[in-house]
DNA sequence: ATTAATAATCGTAATATTACGATATAAAAC
DNA sequence: GTTTTATATCGTAATATTACGATTATTAAT
């Protein structure tokens, strides 16, 4: 036991769940919060700011990142993270029509 | 290790993260979809809805509960779920503005 | 009072997540 | 070319989550 269904469940809501989980962790929200502040994207910084290994960060950093919230260039020394706003404006749009749906009909 | 660090965090960014943990599941997300579907707050067909176990079930409507999500009687038989409106508001509001603020600044 | 039905809780196995140190990789600086 | 710096990946331990069956508790029906 102990491994989530996903097949059981319309497509839409598995995307929610998704969206969700990328939020679900606060080291994830302090690092978007974070990059967001940056004028420059400027980058790891991210370590000594949040407080967590380098290795934990770039973990936390791949979970954004595969969620395609991340824009810029990714190899090597300086990278530069920026956050996909298309694809951030995206979400917000979802998560807002789930809240709003789940809203009606209520008793 | 493996612990969760949610000390290091301003209480902003913890609130963000557990709210969007409550959504981060797609039973709990299809269960709110379902209760908000039902014109008057009618319970366990939940269970066959879903297509998990009675225990399952319950154990994620503890969660979405927990999070101030429900509103109605919680004992015996007849249990009537229904969400709490005004809570689920304030839970889009703040992702709202989560939303926007991490929007602003980014390069 | 017994029985039936509904939902919560307990115990537990499987899986997933979180975190870190160590190591690898790749570009920049020297 | 070697060293430094920045980031990713690997291995692994600790913890959390998910799911279920069995049990318990509570109410409704008989």
């Amino acid at each position: 036991m102990g491994i989530s269904k996903s097949e059981i469940y319309p497509q839409h809501v598995n995307d929610i769940a998704q969206i969700a989980k990328v939020f679900s962790h606060p080291a994830r929200v302090a690092i978007l919060q974070y990059i967001s502040r940056q004028e420059s994207c400027i980058c790891n910084d991210i370590v000594e700011e949040i407080g967590l290994s380098q290795s934990t960060i770039s973990q936390h950093l791949k979970v954004i990142n595969n969620a395609g919230l991340l824009k810029g260039t990714f190899e090597g020394k300086s990278v530069c993270y920026c956050i996909n706003i298309e694809r951030f404006e995206m979400f917000q749009k979802i998560f807002d029509t789930f809240f709003n749906r789940t809203k009606q009909n209520c008793c």
